[in-house]
DNA sequence: TCGATCCTGTAG
DNA sequence: CTACAGGATCGA
């Protein structure tokens, strides 16, 4: 499931769930999926946020549980904590008898409670927010510059900005024609300029398309968003030009792009 | 900086 | 069986 839209789709549909009865319990099913839930009982969610591809459900208290879904995780309610399914990995209890569920087949995903005012510290590495004001196309630039790693691997380390995976990060490169190994500080400032505007669209087109599934489920399927333009269409004739859709490995992972029109 | 690793499922 | 999957961290 998991980049930046699809992570703020989850929060949107958890804060439909509000107002929030008290956590009267939690449970997992392996210690590594979650770290400190039980300090999390008594206390009553007030705000489902989000930082980059972080939940952050906050607490009476001003404390937080962080949970980060990483590749196929979900986090649902459900109208019966007794019922769930065998991919839930951890679970909180509300006094109302639902339950906020983690749903996970990968088991990747992580939950970890945090004292008030720690975020700062926890997420003291991220980049800025890709529609916050402190994500400047000087920022994206500096960001760039200042690395000879491939362009494609600098966007997929939340430092340069949050957000972007596998996927938008490959479409983005897409639509600003850029290749994806190219060096970040070898590209000009008008290519950056046209990658800061495509990140911004595509992350926002796959928003609109999540908020739109949300609004009239059945439509469009669940998690999937909008088509992509190369990713995952290997052998396929590329959107823009005469050129075909290619893969590479790129940092372990399927890098998907046009070799004749991102150069 | 790069590969290995965490996990399970699915497709070929 | 192998390859691969929308993420991120860790040790060599």
């Amino acid at each position: 499931m998991p980049e930046l839209p699809e992570v703020e789709a989850v929060a949107c549909k958890l804060r439909a769930a509000e107002p929030w009865c008290r956590i009267v319990g939690c449970g997992q099913f392996r210690p590594t999926t979650m770290q400190g839930g039980g300090r999390a009982i008594g206390q009553r969610i007030v705000a489902v946020d989000r930082r980059g591809k972080h939940l952050l459900l906050r607490l009476g208290n001003g404390c937080f549980l962080r949970v980060h879904l990483k590749m196929t995780g979900n986090l649902t309610v459900a109208q019966d904590a007794r019922m769930h399914a065998s991919t839930v990995r951890a679970w909180f209890a509300l006094d109302d008898g639902r339950a906020i569920v983690l749903d996970d087949p990968r088991a990747l995903g992580r939950i970890s409670f945090h004292e008030k005012g720690s975020e700062d510290g926890l997420f003291a590495g991220l980049g800025p927010e890709p529609f916050d004001a402190a994500f400047t196309l000087d920022h994206l630039v500096r960001a760039a510059k200042a690395t000879k790693k491939p362009i494609k691997l600098l966007l997929m380390e939340q430092k340069a900005v949050v957000g972007l995976g596998n996927i938008y990060a490959a479409e983005a490169l897409f639509q600003a024609a850029i290749h994806p190994a190219r060096p970040a500080h070898r590209l000009s400032r008008p290519k950056l300029e046209a990658l800061y505007t495509a990140i911004r669209e595509v992350l926002g087109a796959a928003m609109s398309s999540a908020a739109m599934a949300y609004e009239r489920p059945g439509e469009f399927s669940e998690g999937e968003s909008f088509p992509a333009a190369v990713y995952g269409r290997e052998g396929a004739p590329c959107l823009r030009c005469a050129g075909t859709v290619r893969r590479m490995p790129q940092g372990g992972r399927s890098t998907y792009y046009c070799p004749k029109c991102q150069k």
